[in-house]
RNA sequence: GGGCCCGUCGCCUAGCCAGGACAGGGCGCCGGCCUUCUAAGCCGGAGGUCCCGGGUUCAAAUCCCGGCGGGCCCGCCA
């Protein structure tokens, strides 16, 4: 690609500067604005490339063009058939078009892989710089799942990428051990072992825990949700009281007879048994249709906003309410003595958040009794997390934990530096506060950096003086700065925390380290959405990623038994192939859009599958041709391709290559752009859909163009060329995008 | 209330930043092709107001303005 495009652009400044008699540096111009720019023809059949002139043409009368045309065709092809291997030029319509001799781009390429220089020229680019990409990091509290199986592959594939790209990779996962989540498990955990609850044998540790994270929190959750319903409609009582009064004072009741009536009807009807939320319903009804004329009175406006606006959050408390409810009926039936035990220790949210506060300022504080809890139960967790990513070959170079010294030593000095600086105040309720509106005012990057939002205040301390996530993120990030030496950070985290990793990075630059908030990249990813599902840790409602690759397997089996009426071929095959589908699942859509998913539709997902069999393909002609393992003997493959080449060069016979050899040439040689452009702009997507491509490209070329059986033996050399370029490129892209290599399916 | 992102065949998605030739793929649907490198494949077909309306331009899915629809963020949560 880049290598011929370059070539013939080149070329064509010259040409066109002389046509269309201007200078060299006005077309340069146009080429680097864009507006003037080398594409792939839309068919085959126009050529390999072509321009568009219509910037240029348009000032010459129509009837002129064909002749600049010609004078065009014959320019560029003086210029650039040697050089660039341009055989043929066309002008159509103010496009020139221009055939290249794919043969020896082809040749080119195969010697490119032969001598690794390719994997040479990706290296240079990081050129060993030590990078850390911090992903996954899930608050250890329930299983991994989709949302976070994003994350992890997308943070895989970003550490793979940049390996290939020559940096040296670091990969931390940040376990929040110090948030209000572990805490609040860890509450769940001191009341269901004291009770004698065991996990079962054969439950998942960390679906076990999910499970009495769901409840633990559930419990809390309803007793809030039921003492806010309980205020919330106490005031909208005392309010109807009001505006009954209000009424009857005015002696408005003729005017608004219907509406005083069912005020009336309502009021009374609270000193029976009656149902809260229906009486409400019909409150809000009953002042939603007189709202308008109400609203003319100067007197009663004011009252019935307030009720319509206490019955509006009501009615979002209520619906908020009734998901707990659900939750908790189908928790309590899974799990009734898991549940009866935790519903009779947790008494009232007010309790049970008490304590579960005191567990963190003791854990912050150092209190190893209960660290040490935290810690096994953490651990736990962990332990399932890295069995499940281990799956899908994702592992860690380390984790890193924000109840260590040193992260809580950071975080102090942060808090104590920022306090230092002008930016800080201490509230009444001993709180900290950063106001980085004020900091923006003195510092551009802060300012450009929340444009055109404001930047806003954040709490860095709380007022009992422990520290919050945004405090142990900061310090984490110098961590990985300082103790991990990092020229660069990547933190692979959700758009929903984009606002607080500003903050981190705004707090970073104040402080004076500027270089390092510059180096600090937030790779944003949005959420997973599944059809039909709304997804709540809180509430124990998930996709886990356990569940998703084992449902993956079973389409795999499927399909391997519908294609094939036996689920023949290599035992692990069908976790391979499911591994790979997830992978490609997860990766298919551009990082920072919904990846919306219907998991009734799951078996449809197979871009793992369609780039492992071209894979396979390509080895099993290798395989065939050359009597040998290609996975295995890479050396013996090179040594024959090398005689190839050598045969080839040998005779100095060019060769025509068919419409399917030349697109596929065309594909083989986007690799190194393409990867650029995923790192570039971080577009991960890319890679798979190039390396799709190129398979569904290989299959073309594999069903028209044998090879093994090819009788003319040159043609079969070029074709065994083509082959191995496709085996190497796809093991670069397998390498890269984290998929099995498997040799047979 | 303020800010950000998204809207492309029945479904999913690429292209948009750097405007160009009939808007690419995949899934699903319809019709063909297995004695030849394993057909999880290949070939052909149907299917589109590129959310709507203006503007800029020789040229708009792409840029600008205004609507409509969906998501996210604005916590002493993480």
């Amino acid at each position: 690609m880049s290598k011929i495009r370059d070539c013939i652009t080149r070329a064509l400044v010259g040409v066109l500067s002389d046509t269309f008699k201007t200078t060299r540096e006005s077309i340069e111009k146009l080429f680097s604005t864009g507006r003037l720019k080398l594409t792939p023809t839309p068919d085959p059949k126009l050529g390999d490339y072509g321009i568009s002139l219509h910037i240029l043409l348009k000032n010459y009368d129509k009837s002129s063009w064909e002749e600049i045309g010609l004078k065009l065709c014959n320019a560029i092809l003086e210029a650039a058939r040697e050089e660039c291997g341009v055989e043929k030029a066309e002008f159509i319509n103010g496009y020139l078009n221009m055939t290249v001799s794919h043969d020896r781009v082809l040749l080119d390429l195969a010697k490119l892989f032969l001598n690794n220089e390719i994997s040479r020229d990706l290296s240079g680019i990081g050129a060993g710089r030590k990078v850390i990409v911090e992903h996954t990091s899930a608050n250890p509290v329930h299983p991994l799942h989709i949302g976070s199986g994003r994350n992890s592959v997308l943070g895989d594939v970003l550490a793979r990428l940049l390996k290939k790209l020559g940096f040296t990779v670091d990969t931390r996962f940040y376990v929040n051990d110090l948030g209000r989540q572990v805490a609040t498990l860890t509450y769940g955990v001191q009341i269901a072992e004291s009770a004698g609850i065991r996990k079962p044998d054969d439950a998942k540790i960390d679906h076990w825990y999910g499970v009495i994270y769901a409840i633990t929190n559930t419990l809390i959750e309803l007793d809030k949700l039921r003492s806010s319903l309980n205020n919330i409609g106490d005031s909208v009582l005392s309010l109807l009281r009001k505006l009954l009064e209000a009424l009857r004072e005015k002696s408005k009741q003729g005017e608004f007879l219907e509406l005083s009536l069912i005020l009336t009807e309502i009021q009374e009807k609270t000193k029976f048994v009656h149902n809260s939320p229906l009486l409400f319903k019909k409150l809000y009804k009953a002042c939603r249709v007189h709202a308008k004329k109400l609203s003319e009175d100067p007197d009663l406006a004011p009252l019935v906003n307030q009720i319509l606006d206490a019955l509006g959050k009501y009615r979002e408390a209520w619906i908020e309410y009734k998901r707990f409810h659900r939750a908790e009926m189908r928790l309590s039936t899974t799990y009734p003595h898991l549940y009866s035990s935790l519903k009779s220790a947790i008494k009232s949210y007010v309790e049970a958040e008490d304590s579960i506060k005191e567990i963190t300022k003791r854990a912050e504080s150092g209190d190893e009794e209960i660290l040490s809890t935290i810690r096994r139960v953490t651990q736990d967790i962990l332990e399932g997390f890295k069995s499940t990513l281990s799956k899908l070959d994702i592992a860690f170079n380390g984790f890193d934990f924000e109840s260590s010294s040193e992260i809580l030593g950071l975080a102090r000095e942060v808090v104590n530096k920022i306090s230092r600086t002008k930016y800080a105040r201490v509230l009444e309720s001993g709180a900290v506060e950063v106001d980085l509106n004020s900091a923006a005012q003195d510092y551009s990057y802060v300012r450009d950096l929340f444009y055109p939002d404001q930047a806003g205040r954040f709490i860095i301390m709380r007022s009992d003086g422990t520290t919050l996530y945004t405090t142990r993120d900061a310090a984490y990030t110098l961590y990985k700065f300082r103790a991990l030496g990092a020229s660069e950070v990547y933190n692979v985290i959700a758009v929903e925390q984009e606002r607080e990793q500003k903050q981190v990075k705004a707090t970073l630059y104040v402080l004076g380290y500027d270089s390092e908030a510059e180096k600090l990249h937030h790779f944003m990813y949005e959420m997973v959405q599944l059809k039909g599902v709304r997804m709540s840790g809180r509430r124990g409602v998930y996709y886990t990623m356990d569940e998703l690759l084992l449902d993956m397997e079973e389409c795999v089996y499927r399909s391997l038994i519908r294609e094939r009426g036996a689920p023949a071929g290599p035992e692990d095959v069908i976790s391979k192939l499911a591994v790979a589908n997830t992978r490609s699942l997860l990766l298919s859509v551009e990082p920072g859009k919904v990846l919306s998913l219907d998991p009734s539709k799951l078996c449809e997902y197979e871009q793992g599958t369609i780039i492992e069999y071209a894979f396979v393909r390509a080895q099993s002609i290798l395989r065939n041709a050359f009597n040998l393992e290609p996975l295995e003997d890479p050396v013996g493959l090179s040594s024959k391709i090398r005689e190839i080449l050598e045969q080839i060069n040998s005779s100095f016979e060019r060769r025509a290559l068919s419409v399917e050899e030349k697109l596929l040439v065309e594909l083989l040689v986007d690799l190194k752009t393409t990867l650029l452009e995923a790192y570039r702009e971080l577009k991960l997507n890319r890679i798979l859909e190039y390396a799709v491509k190129l398979a569904l490209q290989f299959n073309k070329f594999y069903e028209k163009c044998p090879v093994i059986g090819e009788r003319n033996e040159k043609t079969k050399a070029w074709r065994l060329l083509l082959v191995y370029v496709t085996h190497r490129v796809l093991l670069e892209l397998l390498d890269v995008l984290g998929l099995p290599k498997l040799k047979r399916i």
